[in-house]
DNA sequence: GGAGTTCTGGACCAATTGGTCAATATTTCG
DNA sequence: CGAAATATTGACCAATTGGTCCAGAACTCC
């Protein structure tokens, strides 16, 4: 998962694959058929791993508006760490385009994200924390969105004080759509 | 570019890129020196051509708010065209992570853009469109930023209603920068 | 313990990769 | 026109790609 993470699919080869797997090749085809279904299986989970935190989190007891702010706020610094290589979904998406098998393992991923947060943002609306008038499903796959972006910012180079600036205007829209409580 | 656009680097052979252009190999080792070059080139052909209707729409005269207002709205029409293909600095950030020579070129387009957004931001904050409390120029990085995970949505394939849902958070950012003025 | 099954390592393979070469065609220009 | 330079064609090349084969090691279970 780890060499696909940092290098993608096809810069990825079999070498470096037995290599941070520390198996042999027919070992590698005995347990995944090949290249491409051990990709399959590596990108479900990442994406079963790396999310889990941010489900669990979203899913915390108390303010569901301080969830998605915690959440928003670990971003930062996920996104701007020294080594950061991306969000391998998202990684996914821009090389494999519209390849229905991957897709549907990035989708039902991205799914689970903005359910998250609906989820989340549901509870803080009925707790009175935000507007009643907000759109909460919009809200949510926005949040969605604004994490990939900062993704694959972050997989090219993302300085503290930028990713801070973004989040801080997601911060303020959440503030705006708190503001009439 | 449309070839790497469509398929990445790595994923594009020769064969494919001489077809695309339509000339034989040796006229292209002519012309560019390598497979490498020729991407450089392509991508910051695309950043200067791709993206010229952004600045020019940006710094239009009339409103800058209503001139980021329309961007925004022709990116939902672009991202969820049948045949979108992503944007090629995107895709090529994710597939070239850190590479000095490429981060060159997709910062620059980068900057060019929350530039143009800044400049038009700005803009509007002094026609008094926009609070003077409001931060453009976190606004603009906000603003580039989302641009990039409708790119990378859209080119695993997105639903005109979803990419509308999230313009739409966008524009009541907007509506709540703008609402004391 | 030993027969049978599973697993592992490394040699091997065809196909494709990016890149080059040299001969030919084309253009340029005195 | 015709010589020099430029550009194009397609054959060619070494290296690497993902994938397979097979012999032997390890484990299982009666």
């Amino acid at each position: 998962m780890r060499a696909f993470w940092a290098h993608g699919y096809e810069r990825t080869g079999l070498p470096e694959l037995q290599a941070a797997m520390g198996i042999g090749r027919q070992s590698l085809y005995n347990a995944f058929g090949d290249k491409r279904a051990l990709f399959l299986e590596a990108l479900d989970h990442y994406g079963t791993t790396q999310f889990r935190w941010l489900h669990e989190r979203l899913a915390a007891p108390g303010s569901g508006l301080a969830n998605v702010r915690a959440v928003l706020a670990t971003w930062v610094d996920a996104v701007t760490a020294r080594d950061f290589r991306g969000c391998l979904v998202c990684n996914a998406t821009v090389e494999f385009g519209r390849d229905r098998e991957v897709t549907a393992i990035t989708e039902r991923h991205n799914a689970a994200i903005e359910a998250s947060f609906l989820a989340a943002l549901r509870r803080a609306q009925a707790a009175g924390e935000l507007r009643p008038s907000t759109d909460v499903a919009a809200l949510a796959q926005f949040l969605a969105t604004l994490g990939q972006g900062l993704a694959l910012q972050g997989r090219g180079g993302l300085s503290r004080a930028k990713a801070a600036a973004i989040v801080g205007v997601a911060d303020g829209l959440l503030d705006a759509a708190a503001a009439g409580r």
